[in-house]
DNA sequence: AATGAATGAGAATTCATTCAT
DNA sequence: CATGAATGAATTCTCATTCAT
């Protein structure tokens, strides 16, 4: 029971951390604001994290670990290479688009506090490209396309996919994240297509 | 005279500023220590410059006109829509090799600083985006390249150039940005290529 | 039964308290400390006790108390005044050699709190010297002694144990107390021996 | 000019601490305290200082150098080795009562601080020793006093002048320091006075 | 009686900005 | 124009104390 209440605040001030820091940003975030928002206090906040630092790292490795698991499980259900990577990239896209702030806690907020935080978004950036490279890797390997560069193309990929995340974010108008997934999904998977080689020799 | 003195401090407090910004970031970076790099003074700072915040927008405005307009003498002195683009690529790669810190201020340490910085990352995106853009169309309209939507195709791949510098930037192996441009550019653009060719004689 | 252990728990917090107090100071000494040490809990304690300032008090008062008393009973068991002086001495740096953190809690830890405990503070070391002069006294008045100013006396003896006892506390090499109290004994009982001696045997 | 302004600033605040400091004690003093009584703020301290530890150090460090000194001059212009420990006596004593609040810092709230303050009091504490124990080796030496273990004297003297101090401050009545010197001085040196006199009887 | 999660009033320290010289 | 001492609002983190269970 006493049990429930202290993890049932430990996520409430965890849920309320994401929300004020995709919000205002790191820098910008107080723990006053963080203990406002997940009506405990301050001295909760200190009770069950230890510094601001220490939050949003935790944050960003939930965070991380959880789209990896999804995307992972959504490409488990497909069959054939091409089938994978499709499904590997439209869980991804998918993924963020549901969950805006995290993303915008990834691939905004995270970026620029310094070398601390540097390692870590360097980490998860690795991981997501590590994803899709493997299964790059899987369709070259069976013919399925070009054979590429596997791990430049993932980070191509990843760059694409955050670069049209992030514009999106910052852009003014707010456009939804989820009307990019099917555009940035065909265009990525068509520029590996093998090059309809008809009559190519 | 006095003039010329004048200048040369100014100039020296924005190189000064560059260098400590891009070293430890905006959050991280004190005025004293611009002040300190530049060897002139708080004071001065304060004359030249009316805020930590103005003088970084300065900067950054300052390296996206320089960038976008190295970029486009550089295409200027292409011909052939495709030869154009493969210019627009190197020169923009090879621009951030050139300029290290110039690239981490723009994309490592301007992010994530909240809404007012946001709009000038946003628009330095959009600057170089709409740079790639506008020769994509050109190809796309003379035949030289598949058609595609040239504006999402032109985020992809300032994605991809982004994820790239930005992986480099935060390796810990301290990679070299140069050995980076010849691999990208081919593959962004062999994704573009007429792919059949089959009929293309 | 039921009262055993109440009383059980409430030594076991005092017990901890002056571990805890004696080793860290009382400014850097938590309540925290004190629970974990005492293996009881934060609400134990104050349940025990009212407050932080509270327990340090009690345990002031009951080391001087024990301490004080320990003497008395170690002077009734001697006789003659000279002796009686020298059984206190004894028995003072004695008592204080075996309760090391007793007395770094009463003569170190104890001093510079701050009004309310420099009360304390004050009256222990009254207390202790009331103790000395009592038996100067008695020793002056049957022409054992010098006659001398009992109470400064008293006072400039107890500093000289404070004194020996606080750099050997604080001293690094954490030299035993023990070895301080025959030389310093001595010191001491020999500045009031009726001086002429020459020809006194 | 300029100069002159900062060393008065950074004087004004040392002497504010000094005022706090021996006022409320180190823990309850607060830099606010400090930056009202100087009449200056909270930054300014903070230009001056980069601690409250280390403004209170600099405090006590001080403090013992000027005692020290005080006291090797007055011994200087005295002669014989006797007149030499009565002046030094005397010197010390005077020193301490002129100067209160430096007293009390020293001798009250330097004390009970933990740990890293220990080693500046142990310190203090030695060098003030160390210029008793030269004098009355020097005596000892030249036959004046009865041979004693001087170290152990010097850290008795040291005691006995710190424990009277020290009852006098905490002393409810704030009987002036003054009062104190002669009694304790002829206490003191009598206690080492060769005691000879055979023909006194 | 005991537990330990929660509270919130501090307190030290930082640093952009100002301004007298 | 330049200097750097001074300002003080803002912010993180601490910890004695409370209280629901």
């Amino acid at each position: 029971m006493r049990n429930r209440d202290k993890e049932a605040t430990h996520k409430r001030i965890l849920d309320a951390a994401m929300d004020v820091f995709s919000e205002k940003g790191y820098t910008n975030a107080l723990i006053d604001d963080i203990a406002k928002e997940s009506k405990t206090s301050k001295g909760a906040f200190y009770f069950h994290f230890p510094s601001k630092k220490a939050i949003f790292e935790a944050l960003l490795q939930t965070l991380v670990q959880r789209i990896v698991r999804d995307v992972e499980d959504a490409i488990d259900s497909r069959h054939g290479a091409i089938d994978k990577i499709e499904g590997a990239l439209h869980t991804v896209l998918g993924t963020f688009s549901r969950h805006e702030k995290a993303t915008r806690l990834l691939f905004v907020e995270a970026t620029g506090l310094g070398k601390i935080f540097d390692q870590h978004v360097y980490a998860a950036h690795r991981q997501f490209a590590n994803l899709i490279a493997k299964h790059l890797q899987t369709a070259v390997d069976d013919g399925s396309i070009m054979p590429v560069d596997v791990e430049l193309t993932a980070y191509a990929w990843l760059g694409a996919i955050h670069e049209a995340l992030f514009m999106t974010l910052l852009s003014p108008e707010k456009r939804s994240l989820d009307s990019l997934t099917d555009p940035l999904c065909s265009l990525l998977v068509n520029s590996l297509r093998r090059q309809s080689s008809s009559a190519d020799s």
